[in-house]
DNA sequence: CGCGGGATTGACCCGTATCAAATACTGTGG
DNA sequence: CCACAGTATTTGATACGGGTCAATCCCGCG
């Protein structure tokens, strides 16, 4: 999951989940922090996430890291370069998993829509990219954050009727890695949303978006 | 081209130039200042430039503009999602283009060497975007200007010796764009680098490198 | 030779980082 | 179930990198 225009989100979002018909394709299933694999590996699976959330990594040598992206349900991670993984893969809560030959992707192997499934998976991600290259090079902190919260309450918020509620399984840091920010930013930030009361803090994973709309408006810099 | 760590560019780097097989694919030729196409617009081809640059942008609807990549020859620009381009592309200079039908590598459409090379080559944007991603978010103005140049002058810098010249085809806000940064910083930095006696410039368009292994510090930091 | 647009430089300011302290959470063992 | 320790988060004070705005410079071009 990249951060994207919201209202150009919707048109991304259609990814149908991906028929199951891969010979050896047992569901995985990861406990919240653990790996599925790690910056170097050779590639021998992509995933399709089902339930639960990985955490996408890359990191600098110096220890500085940027979180690359957040995989949800639907989401394919594990698309190789030149046969090795470029992030880590963490999961951050119990998380399930329907694995694909690297080789479906690459040769079609026997399966030409699954190929041709992936195939477009890659691109999208490609467009999604995008998307947050201009996040993160143009927008201020206060735009990252109401962008990522946006996306996140299209995506998997809860309706509840005039707001809206967002779960976040992942830290404060995860989310500053993600946005380039530190961890006090996105407090500050967070805190600031909720003095303005367009968001309410539930508790530190469970944010309540009580002004969708000035949400929206402050994540396209209004 | 996306500015990656210049020590793990040279793997990725290794993109030979596609066999030509492709009916109706005559070479296409840009002058300076044209378009190869739009945002939003329909995707029939993807073209591997063949010499020349050329610039994927993408705009906000108040005029902040990122840069998403110089394409420079060996690169395939065009990729579609959901059938569409999301950048819109202009030539910086004169350009020859290779195109390839887009059936080709969505759905390999009787060349199947090509639909694979094309494939990779989409794997290995992913993996180049990423690096960026690190760049745009956690890099300072120095760091990213001595990574750009160092990307460059490791790709299509010229040999003089102890030292390396390196044209630079693009504005200044070009360059800005690209890195997240604005014109003003991105000047600031060159006359910086050119005063502690890292680079000379030439002209507008030119640099010379004169301490390679100072620049390649910088890029990472130190 | 004068015009115009990009590039550079300067002065100043603001947003975000940094460093430090306080507070809130989480898990563990008793 | 509570006490405690360790970790994550929030808050505060301050610094600084890079942005903004404005003036000047430079170079290509008519």
């Amino acid at each position: 999951m990249y951060v994207t225009n919201p209202s150009e989100f919707a048109a991304e979002a259609s990814f149908a989940p991906l028929h199951i018909s891969c010979p050896h394709s047992v569901e995985t299933q990861l406990k919240p922090g653990a790996y599925l694999f790690y910056e170097g590996d050779e590639v021998e699976w992509l995933y399709q996430v089902t339930s639960g959330v990985v955490r996408l990594t890359r990191l600098l040598s110096d220890g500085r890291r940027q979180v690359i992206a957040f995989g949800y349900p639907g989401d394919i991670v594990g698309f190789p370069a030149d046969g090795l993984h470029h992030t880590d893969c963490e999961a951050l809560t119990e998380t399930r998993l329907q694995p694909f030959r690297r080789s479906i992707l690459e040769t079609g192997d026997g399966d030409p829509k699954m190929h041709r499934d992936l195939l477009q998976a890659a691109l999208r991600e490609i467009s999604a990219m995008q998307d947050h290259f201009m996040m993160l090079g143009r927008k201020s902190a206060n735009e990252k954050l109401a962008s990522f919260l946006c996306v996140l309450a299209e995506r998997v918020g809860k309706d509840l009727g005039s707001s809206r509620s967002v779960t976040l399984p992942m830290s404060r840091s995860d989310i500053a890695d993600f946005l380039g920010l530190t961890t006090e930013t996105v407090s500050r930030t967070f805190t600031q949303l909720r003095k303005s009361k367009i968001i309410a803090i539930e508790n530190i994973h469970t944010i309540i978006i009580q002004r969708p709309t000035a949400l929206l408006g402050l994540s396209k810099g209004e």
